[in-house]
DNA sequence: CCAAAAGTGTTTATGATACACCCATGA
DNA sequence: TCATGGGTGTATCATAAACACTTTTGG
């Protein structure tokens, strides 16, 4: 016998995806010109919604890359907001996700097919609905997930320089950081390959390029080891 | 014009809570006899449906006050789970919540009237679906929780000894604590009052009572304090 | 030769941990 | 008087924070 919960309410569920990336100086977030009703034309997170035949990551996954040509990048259920009016149209819920990707190798992908468009975390458009609520809630978590997951190097290309990672972990949390002290404490964690090669595009001098060791990482967790950072 | 998303599927969404108790020695989970199909008659979580004219947190208030008679509790919307498969009678996607209750002051509310039971946190009945899961999530959550803001409070009776907060936060962190050390890091918080009343109970000599000034907590919380344990 | 960013260690302060004895009381 | 749990402080260790000068090289 297959039962079924014929007497209850259904509703709609969304998923909206907040986007992170990084440029070198500032945090920004990806946001899409809304191409349906209601509120059509205004900016908003990247949405849609639940199908029947798929689970919320698998959600995510599929509006992200049908909305930007994204594809295979960090992405985290954030929080499900429900308030009833949340959107005037119908009732509907929302699965907040957050998604991390380093812009640059993703430049192309984004170009013209599309209509995302990146905006600095400080200075962004107004947004339907209860989208700020959500880019705050991102934020806050980003903000506490990079000091207890390496998950901040989703957010730069392969190889990158200290520098970049120290304005990186600025960025995030919106403070200036001793350059000596962040590099002490990213060597004592001993997650990063050191290359041979260096980035000249930003000094004379030229500054040595480095490479999240994912290998060393797994390794080190599966001993016991909690980054902190 | 009202709009409608027509077009897009409908699901059941389910709320589940995890509800935590504590009495003196144990961490606990309050769990329910299931009374519809299907898997009627094994253990569950507390859990209902949302309503149409509801958002999940009034969903959650309300499925616990419907269940157990209990109401105005701490309660934290946890994850949302959404495996296709998870409930094989149709398609549902739960979001869970956590809810932390001080046992004792509800033992007469969870009288006979309600089929709920108290099992040991680690001790308790298969569960249906991914409750387990759930309150693995929930136990991780609860952990970190419990070291960055006072909720452990919310486990015990308004006045408690040292002892009893002491024996809480083992039990929730799994690992025993130097009695004098966690004292200490206590008082540095400065946001327990010491009554002239001791509970003499559990010893001879008695031990103080204290009680968690909220108002202190909330004075400090706006001068900028970071609750850290 | 100089402007601009890179690279590099040590000292100090703060917080975390380890640790052991006396006290009060009811039985 | 003794068994039981309650209460108390200090020394050490580890981690975090503050801090300034030298190096490189293209223009």
């Amino acid at each position: 016998m297959v039962y079924k919960y014929d007497l209850e309410d259904k509703v709609l569920l969304a998923v909206d995806c907040i986007i992170f990336g990084f440029d070198e100086e500032d945090l920004k977030i990806l946001l899409i010109k809304r191409d349906f009703e209601p509120q059509k034309g205004n900016w908003s997170l990247m949405g849609g919604f639940l199908q029947k035949k798929e689970n919320l990551d698998q959600a995510a996954n599929r509006i992200l890359y049908h909305l930007t040509g994204i594809n295979d990048i960090y992405l985290e259920q954030l929080y499900t907001f429900s308030e009833v009016d949340r959107d005037p149209a119908e009732r509907t819920i929302s699965t907040a996700y957050y998604a991390l990707i380093n812009a640059k190798d993703h430049e192309n992908v984004l170009s013209s097919d599309f209509s995302a468009k990146w905006f600095s975390i400080s200075d962004f458009p107004d947004l339907i609905f209860d989208h700020p609520e959500m880019i705050e809630k991102a934020m806050k978590r980003l903000r506490r997930r990079v000091s207890t997951k390496p998950i901040g190097f989703e957010l730069l290309p392969e190889k990158f320089t200290m520098r970049q990672l120290q304005k990186l972990y600025e960025a995030i949390l919106g403070t200036p950081l001793d350059k000596r002290n962040f590099i002490n404490k990213i060597n004592s964690l001993d997650i990063l390959v050191k290359l041979d090669e260096k980035d000249m595009s930003s000094s004379r001098k030229g500054s040595y390029l480095y490479k999240f060791d994912t290998e060393k990482y797994q390794q080190k967790i599966s001993e016991g080891f909690s980054f902190k950072l």
